[in-house]
DNA sequence: ACAATTGACACAAACGATTGTTTAACCGGA
DNA sequence: TCCGGTTAAACAATCGTTTGTGTCAATTGT
C-alpha cells in the first residue's frame, strides 16, 4: 500500500541504506548530487513517507512523551495540555494523554503500558501518594517532570507553584480588610499542592492574629458537591466565617452555589477568594478575585525541561522550577462591616 | 535492560514463539501446563513487559489512535477527548491529541505525521474547508470519525449534535417571549455547524414572524473578542435587538460583558441564549439559557463507532449519529418588556 | 505392525527502518 | 606498475515481535 524505504531504493536505483541516510541528511556525507536527486524524485513520485513504528523499533526512541493528569477535562490540565503538545509538535515530538481519576492504580497502569510504548519521557502531575509509581519511574532512568506536586522524599524534575506565598499573601490581604474568621476549603489534605496552601494559610492565621479553629479547615474532595457541601455547613455556625478561602474551580462554583442559595451576598456578607483558573473567573456571579497559575508557562517550562532531559545523553541533575501565581483582585473581596449588635 | 521476548524464553527454555503463542493466549492452542508455567514463571521473574513498538512493526497495527480537534483547551473538546481516552484506555488503545487551531495546513501536517505512525483510525474534528485532507484519510481507507462538522459531499462517519433544531427552538421559545428583534452571533459562517445553526435560526425567524435582516447576523471568530465587538456593535444600532443568540463559550462571555459595561442587564433589557457547554455556564453572571451538547454521548459515539470499523474486517457502510441538544432555561431569558414611547 | 494423524513445540522469515562494516572504483604518488 | 587513501554506495546485521511452516515423537486406526 504505502511506499517503503525499499521502493524508493528500487526506484532510484540505490540501496536503501544510502536513501536512509540522505532522508536524515546526516553531516559529512559524500553522496553525489545526481543520486541525491533521484532519491528525492523516487520520494516525490511515491509520495514516501518514513513509518515511525519501524524507526522507534530501531532506534529505540519513539519520539512520543507521556502526560499524566489527573482529569484532562478539567480547564486547569488540559490548557497546560495545549501547550505541551505544541511545543511537541515543533519539536516532531507527539503527547499521548492520560487521565488517572486521582487513581494510583489507573497512574500505575498507565506508567507501565506508557513504558511499554517506549516513551522518551514523562510529564506528569502525580496522583496523591503515588510516590512508588514514581520512584519507579525514576529509577528506570526515564525523563520525568512532575507538574504542580513533588514528593518531599523523591528528588524530582518539577515546576510548581509557589502556593503557600500565594495562599500566605491571600489571607494577609483579608486580614487587611479587617476579616478575623476566614475558612479554608482545601480541597484534599494530602496532596501536597493543598498541604502546602494550607502552610501559608495556617502560617497568615498566625501571624495576623486571626482565628485559629480546625473548624474552619474543611472539605476533602473537588467536587462541585464538596464545595457546596462544605459551606452549607460553615454558614450553618453560631459565628460563621467573613471569608472563604477556596481551592479549585468546581469547589468554587459549590461554594458560590451555596452562598447565594442561603441569600447572603457577596462580598458585604462575605468575602470570597479561590485557586481558580478558568477564563470564566472575571465574569461569574460577581467577577472572582483569584489566584490564579500561570498555564502556558508551566506547560512550556515542562516541555522545555523534559526535553532537555531527553536530549541530553548525560543523566542531568534535577531540577524544581518554582513559577509565580497571580493575584487578581476583583469584586468578590470587600472589607468586613462593622458588626451592629 | 528491560527483558525482551528471547530473554524470557531462555530462561524458560522454550523458543520465543512458544512465549508469544502462549502470551497472546490464542484459541485452541495445544501447550502443556508445565510448561505454560514456566513461561508465566519466567515472566514474572524478568517482570517482562511486550514492546509495542515492536509488535505494532509486526502486525502492523498500532493500537493507537488519532484525536485531531482544533482546541484542546477548549472545554468542549477536553471533555469530549477525556471520554474517548477513557474508552480506549480500557480497550488498550491510546490516544494521540493534536490541535489544529482551525488551521487547515496544521491539520495536514497532523494527519500524515498520524499516518506515519500507522494509527489505526482517526476521530476529527475538521477545520473548516478541509474538506481534502478528509478525503484523504477516507481514501487510505483508515478508519475516520468526525465530530461535530461534517462536509456536505463527502460520505463519512460522524456525530453530530441538531444544531439547525436546537436553533430552531431557541428562537421559538424566544418568539413566544414576544421578542421580534433577535440577532445571532455566528462565530465563523462558514463552519458546518454554524451553518447549520443559521438554517434554524433562520427558519424561525421566518416562520414566526421576526425581524428579518442581515444586520442581525454577525460576528466571524470564536474569541472574546469577536463577541464583545459584535455585541457593542449591535446596542449601538438605533433600535437594537432584544434577544441574542450565541454560539461558543467565549463570545458568550465577551457578549455579556458588552452588556454589562453599556449598562444593561439581563433578562430586563436584553435576553440571552447560548451555544455553551461549560459547567460554569449556570453560575455566570446571570445563570445563563443555554443549548448544550451531550459531551459524554458524542465522545463515546464516536469512540465506538471508530472502534467498529478499526475492528471490523470488511469496510463498514459510513453511518452519521445525531445526538440530541439539551436546552436549559435560567435567568437571561425573560418577556420582552412593553415598549413605552 | 505400519501408515496416518495429532500434539507440542522449534525454526525462520518477515515488519521497515538505521548503522557499522565492506567493497569497488578511482586518483595521485613513488 | 603497484600501493595507500579517498569517495560513493552496497551489504548485512539488528531492533523485538508475530506467525506460517517444519519437525519429531506419541498416539490412533485398521
Amino acid at each position: 500500500m504505502t511506499a517503503t524505504l525499499k521502493d524508493v531504493a528500487a526506484l532510484a536505483g540505490v540501496h536503501p541504506s544510502t536513501v536512509s541516510r540522505v532522508l536524515r541528511k546526516q553531516e559529512n556525507l559524500k553522496i553525489l548530487e545526481s543520486t541525491r536527486k533521484k532519491i528525492f524524485n523516487a520520494v516525490e513520485e511515491l509520495n514516501y513517507q518514513p513509518d515511525f513504528t519501524a524507526r522507534a523499533l530501531r532506534m529505540k526512541k519513539s519520539f512520543t512523551i507521556g502526560l499524566i493528569v489527573p482529569d484532562i477535562g478539567n480547564p486547569f490540565f488540559s490548557r497546560i495540555a495545549r501547550t505541551i503538545e505544541q511545543l511537541g509538535f515543533e519539536k516532531d515530538y507527539t503527547v499521548i494523554v492520560c487521565n488517572t481519576d486521582e487513581d494510583q492504580e489507573k497512574e500505575n497502569r498507565y506508567v507501565s503500558h506508557l513504558l511499554s510504548r517506549g516513551v522518551d519521557g514523562l510529564i506528569m502531575v502525580p496522583a496523591q501518594g503515588s510516590d512508588k509509581t514514581v520512584r519507579t519511574v525514576k529509577e528506570k532512568g526515564l525523563p520525568l517532570v512532575l507538574i504542580d506536586r513533588v514528593f518531599e522524599n523523591i528528588e524530582t524534575n518539577a515546576v510548581i507553584s509557589n502556593n503557600a506565598e500565594a495562599a500566605f499573601n491571600a489571607i494577609k490581604y483579608l486580614a487587611e480588610l479587617g476579616h478575623k474568621k476566614v475558612a479554608f476549603l482545601r480541597g484534599r489534605s494530602n496532596i501536597y499542592t493543598m498541604a502546602k496552601r494550607y502552610k501559608g494559610y495556617h502560617k497568615a492565621v498566625k501571624k495576623f492574629g486571626l482565628v485559629e479553629s480546625d473548624s474552619l479547615v474543611v472539605g476533602d474532595g473537588f467536587s462541585f458537591e464538596d464545595g457546596y457541601n462544605s459551606t452549607k455547613e460553615l454558614l450553618n455556625c453560631a459565628e460563621p466565617p467573613t471569608a472563604l478561602l477556596l481551592t479549585g474551580n468546581l469547589i468554587t462554583v459549590g461554594a458560590i452555589s451555596a452562598i447565594m442559595e442561603k441569600g447572603l451576598s457577596i462580598p458585604e456578607d462575605i468575602s470570597v477568594i479561590a485557586f481558580a483558573d478558568s477564563i470564566f473567573s472575571p465574569y461569574l456571579v460577581k467577577p472572582l478575585t483569584t489566584i490564579s497559575h500561570p498555564l502556558y508557562e508551566i506547560g512550556s517550562k515542562a516541555f522545555n525541561l523534559l526535553l532537555e532531559n531527553i536530549e541530553s545523553d548525560k543523566i542531568l541533575s534535577t531540577s524544581q522550577i518554582i513559577v509565580d501565581t497571580q493575584f487578581d483582585i476583583r469584586k468578590t473581596t470587600g472589607k468586613v462591616e462593622a458588626v451592629i449588635i
